[in-house]
DNA sequence: CTGAAAGCGCTTACAG
DNA sequence: CTGAAAGCGCTTACAG
């Protein structure tokens, strides 16, 4: 069975190739006759466009990429699922490269994607990453690109965030409100803004409630697991030190160091309350199920799309735009384990 | 800053932009003074060929297509994440989409795909699908497309499965064991083949070993949640039955019987044993940490992808060959909930 | 060893 | 309202 092509078309209805591409696209300098008969010829043909010639001919592939540091992951996999939902609503179709937390790889990624000739990009930092020339080499091309979650504030783009120092105070005032006065923090790596700002925003409730800061009580999980969460507790405990409040990371960090707590029997709250951030999956339905910071990965992952989408259009214009930071809330969700 | 192409090179060069063309590829009828030449001057430009050109010429994309289920799914992110890491690999991108469990989605997105021109399909079907035209149909276009985890007996393509029969009689098996004599199964919706064969394998296991089957002991989990599996468990318990195992679908719905008798303080496992399946990230983290089938996921996208790639040379070359079922092998983990 | 030529399937500025 | 023509950037069969 041969690809059905303008051609085809054009021959059967002996008039030209070019009078059958308008027809079908409604251009108006078409009479109403042939639009008619073009395009019910093209519906009993099965007429579809070429989208390889199309592309090449438009210089757009309708297709944007995504570069994420880790798939199997709750938040980012809602972020996923809220891009491609949103792209697919608009008619764009979504590559998924995977960055593995890894710099290398994100540049290389990157430049997988421009190569393909994507209309445009959207992701989010890896934590090894500490240089963004390929970002800004991406952006110069005039490629829109739009960094979501974790990015970085040198990078002068448009972002898609949540306010993680604010979140964090929030969290941690919660805990202080609940009557915490010792509380441990579990931090994630020193290096994505992601991290730091939760940390900020920890510490910057303690000295707005007149706690002084221990950094004894403060672990950095290098890798933000369950296992990292489960040990430091077990380290913490073995201090000695007076703990009644941990703040995490993530849900991931939090189920851990819950799991060591039920493990040694300590309770919760009542010994010691635990706060995570992101909101999983599993936090509801562990025991006690864990207090937590809810993040709209799904509601992320479609506003991102749909700065994407716009910022495309003005490029294809070559009409000017400004970058937008679009921030979105957070909510504190109160469970059993504060 | 204009693109850089053949013609460019040829020009500044003063040969043609056959030779240009022939040189990168390193035909063998170039000469290697003309080679070097070429090859330094690309390299200089940074020459990088378009991509749309050449998807055009060659009538490839080197890009596949994956329908999923529902990305934000422990079992399906890793799946997702063996594909792209073995594509990436052989240099193919993978643009992805869900399905939502629809069969209208899932056939309007291998439309799409297909439309896309994409070198070749990966997918799981929706719970949803009875009707197997959309997928004959691309088989028919000798648009290669592999199956995996849920799949149709009637679709005659190449598979990449698991024995879900055989798994869900050793995890029954494994109640048995245990010295389980009432044991109820939390089973998938009535459709999807996995669901079925898991069904098949615990009744079989029943039998086996001399047990009488009783339909009032299975339960049907038409989404699969947590909210079903602590739902069904209060039915359960409420019908006064005596009951000592329970085999659930799983994971999830396993989590959500025992977040259930957690709460009604029927003691796991000396009261009832709960067994899973597909072993995700938090079964280890909860109280009692639950005993599951392991299911190899990211093996599982990693071998779908290979088979595709290697349908995907026979079809370009015109060489015929035969459908494959790949089988994974499972594993039991025996936690603290059995 | 090199190059002229055709062509992939479409779009669009231009002429009539 | 219709069509001839050029062209997007590449590849490859063919001639010399």
């Amino acid at each position: 069975m041969r690809e059905v092509t303008l051609k085809h078309i054009a021959e059967i209805l002996e008039i030209s190739v070019a009078t059958v591409s308008k027809a079908l696209k409604d251009y108006p300098d078409v009479s109403a006759k042939t639009k008619k008969r073009v395009k019910e010829l093209a519906e009993t043909l099965n007429y579809k466009p070429n989208s390889f010639a199309v592309n090449f001919r438009t210089r757009e592939s309708k297709t944007i990429g995504l570069i994420i540091p880790e798939v199997v992951h709750h938040f980012f996999s809602n972020v996923i699922k809220g891009i491609i939902a949103q792209a697919e609503k608009k008619g764009y179709l979504v590559i998924i490269l995977q960055s593995n937390e890894s710099y290398q790889l994100e540049k290389k990624q990157l430049g997988l994607l421009v190569s393909k000739r994507v209309d445009g990009v959207l992701m989010s930092l890896s934590n090894d990453t500490v240089d963004y020339k390929h970002i800004n080499n991406v952006l110069d091309r005039d490629i829109p690109l739009v960094l979501f979650d974790k990015t970085a504030k040198l990078i002068n783009c448009s972002k898609v965030i949540i306010d993680d120092r604010k979140a964090a105070f929030i969290a941690t005032e919660h805990l202080i409100r609940s009557g915490c006065k010792h509380i441990a923090h579990f931090r994630g790596p020193l290096l994505p803004l992601n991290s730091i700002d939760r940390f900020l925003g920890y510490k910057k409730a303690l000295e707005t409630y007149d706690i002084k800061y221990d950094p004894s009580l403060v672990y950095t999980c290098n890798e933000v697991t369950f296992e990292e969460g489960y040990n430091f507790t077990q380290e913490l405990i073995n201090t000695q030190k007076r703990v009644d409040g941990l703040f995490a990371v993530s849900d991931l960090v939090a189920i851990g160091a819950i799991a060591k707590l039920n493990e040694l029997k300590i309770k919760i709250p009542e010994q010691i309350s635990v706060i995570g951030f992101s909101d999983w999956l599993m936090s509801s339905a562990i025991t006690p199920s864990l207090t937590t910071i809810g993040q709209p990965g799904y509601l992320m992952g479609k506003k991102a799309f749909k700065r994407l989408f716009v910022e495309m259009a003005k490029i294809r214009k070559k009409q000017p735009f400004k970058y937008k930071t679009i921030e979105l809330p957070t909510s504190l969700i109160v469970r059993n384990s504060t």
